[in-house]
DNA sequence: CCACTTACCAACCGATCGTTCAGTTAGTAT
DNA sequence: ATACTAACTGAACGATCGGTTGGTAAGTGG
């Protein structure tokens, strides 16, 4: 498939730049002038490609979700025990973490500012329902302990595997599939060392 | 204590009205005319009590840093088993957060654009460095596994707890202190039913 | 009453923001 | 060549940004 017309960027490359842009300095604080630097282009290019600031946004925090609705309709979270699910689900979100690192980064860091950032909160809500409704199986089936609030359980979850975008780095020590072992060991098993 | 001059606004009142603003619309986001109208005042007003923009966010990080610190202070992070002191700690970093929720989640949004806010972020790594200590002290100490990286541990544990400030608002069903329960619960028994 | 202290306002400043517009450049297809 | 497509430029726009200046309002203490 060759392109036509005068090489250069695509929307996703440019998507691409502006997400690491976003990331590193915030979106609000990402000005359009600093976007271009970092594209090589002028402003007035960036419009060629997307019709506003929120537009990529938009793209991007689509992008994010996209992949994370992906994991929940994967075949292994909807067969066997809802601890098996409920497994693949948490393994699922972490590699996807992993490998849409900048995408999920910026999905998290919305606040709900403006009408797309809303949009994507509704769905990431969504999203946690889901979960929830996973953990609230797997409690009813007696894998999981039931003294705990199945919304709290949900978001302590999440907070531990969210909370991954602020330090995981491509090319560390840790492999992404470490890391998934890493977050179920702790969250299913805890930290202590049973004193027998 | 009488207050002279002129009745209005002094310093924490204006800091509690422009942190609740920080985070709802993100500090970028939230232009010093919009935070005059929240206060009832004109722009000019506030700078009689800050001399930028930038020291009320100062302000208000010291203050969600200094109690945070204060925790790794008290006479329970000193005394007792490793397992015990970092069973304070935990708590005591929950207890901290429900208590000063504004000043925590404004901290755990911090990026790192200004000098102000590398200087926080540096004293947050330093807090980190003193609980990853503690961690590996339970390690060896034999309390806590030690298949697991300290720093991922420290990472995952604080990633739980921080990510409260997401969820957590005052006068739901849940007290600080079943909140921190359920946290410790999960950390270090797991949420898994034991299969005898 | 007057001095003092604190709190506040209207008007304005230069800089920067996201966005628009009319044209140009660089490639492919026939 | 010519037509077509896509990528890009430079200058300018109205709006809004954080911050400044000079003066005023509203209390307390003597």
């Amino acid at each position: 498939m060759l392109r036509r017309g005068r090489p250069g960027y695509d929307q996703q490359g440019i998507l691409e730049v502006a997400v690491a842009a976003f990331n590193e300095y915030g979106y609000d604080a990402t000005s359009m002038g600093v976007l271009a630097d970092r594209l090589g282009l002028s402003k007035s290019a960036i419009y060629h490609h997307f019709t506003s600031k929120d537009e990529i946004l938009e793209r991007a925090l689509d992008q994010a979700l996209g992949s994370l609705e992906g994991v929940l309709d994967e075949a292994g979270a909807a067969t066997g025990t809802a601890a098996d699910r409920l497994d693949h689900v948490l393994r699922g979100a972490v590699r996807v973490l992993v490998e849409q690192l900048p995408y999920v980064t910026l999905l998290l860091r919305v606040r709900g500012n403006t009408d797309v950032e809303r949009r994507a909160l509704a769905r990431r809500r969504a999203f946690d329902k889901r979960v929830t409704a996973l953990v609230a199986e797997a409690q009813a089936e007696g894998t999981l302990r039931s003294d705990i609030d199945v919304r709290v359980v949900e978001r302590l979850l999440f907070g531990m595997i969210n909370s991954i975008v602020e330090w995981y780095r491509p090319g560390g020590r840790e492999d992404a599939d470490r890391l998934a072992d890493d977050v179920v060991a702790v969250a299913l098993d805890g930290l202590r060392v049973p004193t027998s």
